[in-house]
RNA sequence: GCGAAAGUGGCGGAAUUGGCAGACGCGCCAGACUUAGGAUCUGGUCCCGCAAGGGGUGGGGGUUCGAGUCCCCCCUUUCGCACCA
């Protein structure tokens, strides 16, 4: 082998090698176990950036380690590659966001490949080809089908400057991200949303499932989902005698509301309205509290304001009637729109009516019964009823339940559970993304595209202005067809979907990117289901990773799969950060990985991704660090370029049974070697079982390379016989192989092999050997540290104790005072506690 | 405000179940080989101290023979949700 590291050359001799061997192909084989590794995948926006590398990083160790252990490893890639860049790219230059599109994807297959990542290339699926978005319309037509799919006016941000829906992380500070002093405003336009809130229990409840997922993903799903049990009470206006309804957690505390606030866009204030006697200022009013309640939407902390409706509101609990407020703080969207005020035990009622000079009354102690003389905040935890009617006594919990079941039985409330997840808005002003598979037929209605049809395709020749409506409302035909239903004229929807519908179910695509007939088969997804591991980043906690959830749901619903959840075990990876920021262009602190392939090659670039941080934490990109990595990989290459030709010819212990712990045939150094190399094979095998601190198993690594250089000496006077250093240099290899697998394929060829290193069966480490001969134990006297001894491993407790507390200097410490007791932690250490 | 995670050398980080704090790497210091070193190798590097020794894991208390690790209070940072009734 040559005797200079050259990391280009070995590369990509071994990328070209891998490709021809088809290494990573991966196909179903019946009995065989599998395991599916699945990264999050990429959106093509050019090139790949160091999140990316990081995260494939972690991927491809996980994945070799499985291969290696001789499971059947699927480990796919494709393109998120609808989207609003490409679209804005093509705005600004003219062209298709296909041509952007495709062109940038060949550029990070490129980049991808440069990685050398083990990926079933065969398998690339692509969500912005009509052989894969014709899915997403007909998981869109079964929605329908089911009433899962509907269509509402709904509140949309608008900039009034590109005349353009604008989606929610296209807002920034309440303005546009294009013109940042053009505020955004709300529009009502009809929208399409997916009934995901059909599914909140279930999204809830199913998370028993989710035992190996991180409990932070778990606890934003569970804040998202917002399930709050509680009661809706009818309060009925005296003035119309119809009923207002609100909604409330806290029933125990309702013979203490002094108010009734409503939302200022609640219905039932056009009514107020009507009846009032001074109709244009009550107008007035609730207008100017709607504004605040908008602005109070993008502000942080806006002050609490609200007007009296000059209407009253019955107490149904104790006939009371009560003030009807508009309250700018009290949401349209959540509960009924409208809220009790119980100010004594309510912290923003208590806020609102001390401003406003409101009553505020005490109708739960605490349940040790102290009462505060002066109320500065409101008491908001669970006590026990006073000035409660037939209910004072009863603690808050027996209260609701006692209450709520009143209200059922006579009829003016009902107990109820609420979320705080809303319905998921799919429809997208934009052209790049999948149309929405609905026709409009003045005779029949809205009517969907007949399942024959689709796909329905994009059109591909399109001038994109940026301005106006839907992008496809301007391609004549496009927009005109024939009613699936009676045959006449007909428009065609010119909304898109949302991108996210696209990554709701890739990875089922996967097992068998290419069938046509169905969107996933059902054979392919029976053998490789339910994904083994998901790696991505944490910023798809929400989002991505509970629209994946509902998707699997609604397919097991219509009896795609026969699972709940698609993911057993989902890791969640760090921020790639530099100079204490996340990488960004806008920073302009990004480190292109591809220069640092370039300068250093992949294997470099990897193995500092994995040994800087553990894998979940932030990574600080440091420009020394790598060069640490690299000295790293040089000197790996050095010291066994200059034994392999000696190692070579000799046969490989590892391929046979593992042996005896002790063989009497070796020397000191041959064991102390062994055992190190067999110390760090443990080490390596159990954390890829469980942990992933890839970090420490690198240093262990770097530790056998150490202990390595130390012994090498013994070599030339025969203290290490060659074919204990090519045991050791082999389970150096293997183990970088996960890592580093192009420097660890060409060593080890360089040790006498043929082939891949991900052919190798992973070493089994032996357990004898790497047990210590002799143990180094620390003694304490009174908890401080003074001294260590040697004992012999199969040395008993007795004797420990009698050979530390004969130790010279331990004997100093006691110095006479009376040994009390003598702590004996076996292989640990030993504490000799004195008086 | 609520919820979660985290605070360890000059830096990234080790210490997996309460048991030798600082593995491994970066940086730095000294030396060797060198025309040269941004190559390589050797030694050193938590703080105070010549040493013996002492101190030390954000701060304060506690449990324990023993605490970075467990408990209580406080501080700081990051992230998520932010008037959800």
């Amino acid at each position: 082998m040559d005797t200079q590291y050259e990391p280009q050359k070995i590369e990509e001799k071994w990328q070209k090698l891998w490709a021809e061997q088809h290494l990573f192909d991966a196909d179903i084989a019946p009995g065989r176990k599998k395991y599916y590794v699945l990264e999050m995948l990429p959106y093509p926006s050019g090139d790949i950036h160091m999140g990316h590398v990081r995260n494939y990083s972690i991927g491809d160790a996980l994945a070799r380690y499985m291969s290696m252990k001789g499971l059947n490893v699927l480990h796919p890639i494709g393109w998120d590659s609808f989207g609003l860049p490409a679209e804005n790219a093509a705005i600004k230059h003219q062209r298709p966001p296909a041509e952007f599109t495709f062109a940038y994807i060949d550029r990070m297959r490129r980049q991808l490949k440069r990685l050398g990542v083990s990926y079933d290339w065969r398998r690339e699926v692509t969500t912005c080809v009509p052989e894969y978005y014709r899915w997403n319309q007909w998981f869109f037509l079964k929605m329908y089908e089911r009433g899962l799919a509907y269509r509402k006016k709904s509140r949309v941000n608008w900039c009034p400057q590109c005349e353009t829906v604008l989606a929610n992380e296209q807002v920034v500070d309440g303005c546009c991200w294009r013109h940042e002093d053009t505020p955004v405003v709300e529009k009502d336009l009809e929208q399409w949303f997916l009934k995901i809130t059909d599914y909140a229990e279930r999204l809830l409840e199913d998370m028993n499932e989710l035992v190996r997922w991180p409990e932070r993903v778990l606890t934003m799903q569970q804040n998202w989902i917002g399930r709050s049990k509680g009661t809706e009470v009818d309060f009925k206006v005296e003035e119309l005698d119809i009923p207002l309804r609100v909604f409330t957690t806290r029933v125990d505390t309702i013979f203490g509301c002094t108010v009734v606030f409503a939302a200022a866009e609640h219905p039932l204030l056009e009514k107020m309205i009507a009846a009032s006697k001074a109709p244009e200022k009550l107008r007035d009013e609730v207008e100017r509290i709607k504004q605040s309640a908008i602005r109070a939407r993008a502000e942080v902390n806006l002050e609490k304001d609200g007007v009296a409706t000059g209407f009253t509101a019955r107490n149904p609990y104790n006939g009371e009637q009560v003030p009807i407020w508009v309250a700018n703080f009290v949401l349209t969207e959540y509960g009924t729109g409208a809220v009790m005020a119980v100010p004594a035990h309510d912290q923003r009622d208590f806020e609102f009516c001390t401003t406003f000079n409101l009553p505020i009354r005490t109708v739960i102690l605490p349940k040790d019964g102290k009462r505060q003389e002066k109320l500065e905040a409101a008491f908001t935890e669970y006590g026990k009823l006073v000035n409660s009617g037939p209910y004072t006594g009863l603690t808050s919990e027996r209260a609701i339940e006692r209450m709520t079941h009143d209200a059922e039985s006579d009829g003016y409330g009902k107990g109820t559970i609420q979320y705080r997840i809303k319905d998921w808005g799919i429809s997208r002003q934009r052209y790049w993304g999948t149309p929405i598979p609905m026709v409009y037929c003045d005779a029949c209605g809205v009517v969907p595209v007949q399942e024959s049809d689709l796909p329905v395709l994009l059109p591909a020749d399109i001038r994109l202005t940026g301005t106006g409506q839907s992008p496809l409302a301007s391609v004549p035909e496009f927009v005109a067809t024939t009613c699936p239903q009676c045959g006449g004229p007909a428009r065609r929807e010119t909304d898109t979907m949302d991108t996210f519908v696209d990554s709701s179910w890739y990875f089922y695509r996967y097992t068998d990117p290419k069938i046509e007939t169905v969107p996933i088969s059902k054979e392919a997804v029976d053998y490789w289901f339910p994904v083994d591991q998901y790696i991505g980043g944490i910023e798809h906690a929400i989002l991505h990773l509970i629209y994946m959830r509902f998707f699997t749901k609604v397919m097991k619903d219509i009896g795609l799969v026969s699972f709940s959840e698609p993911v057993a075990r989902l890791f969640t990876q760090g921020m790639v950060i530099k100079d204490g920021s996340k990488m960004s262009k806008s920073k302009g602190n990004v480190v292109d990985p591809t220069a640092m392939f370039e300068k250093y090659g992949a294997d470099t670039v990897r193995l500092y991704m994995l040994f800087a941080a553990p894998p979940e934490k932030d990574l600080d990109w440091s420009d020394t660090g790598i060069e640490g990595a690299s000295r790293f990989l040089n000197r790996v290459y050095r010291v066994i370029s200059k034994h392999a030709e000696n190692v070579c010819a000799v046969e490989s212990v590892l391929e046979k049974k593992p042996r005896p712990a002790a063989l009497p045939g070796y020397t000191p150094e041959e064991r102390k070697l062994l055992r190190k190399a067999h110390q760090v094979l443990r080490h390596v095998t159990e954390d890829m079982e469980e942990r992933w601190h890839f970090n420490t198993d690198i240093a262990l690594t770097m530790e056998l390379v150490n202990e390595f250089a130390e012994l090498e000496p013994g070599i030339a006077d025969g203290k290490l016989r060659p074919e204990v250093v090519k045991e050791t240099l082999e389970i150096l290899v293997l183990t970088l192989a996960l890592f580093t697998p192009h420097i660890a394929d060409e060593l080890w060829e360089g040790l006498g092999h043929s082939g891949a290193t991900l052919r190798v069966a992973w070493p089994v480490y032996n357990a004898g050997l790497a047990v210590e001969e002799e143990l180094e134990l620390p003694v304490q006297v009174n908890g401080k540290l003074r001294n260590r001894i040697h004992v012999a491993i199969g040395a008993n407790d007795e004797e420990i104790r009698r050979l530390a507390l004969a130790d010279e200097k331990i004997a100093q410490y006691i110095n006479g005072r009376q040994v009390v007791k003598v702590i004996m932690v076996p292989q640990k250490l030993i504490n000799i506690v004195v008086k």
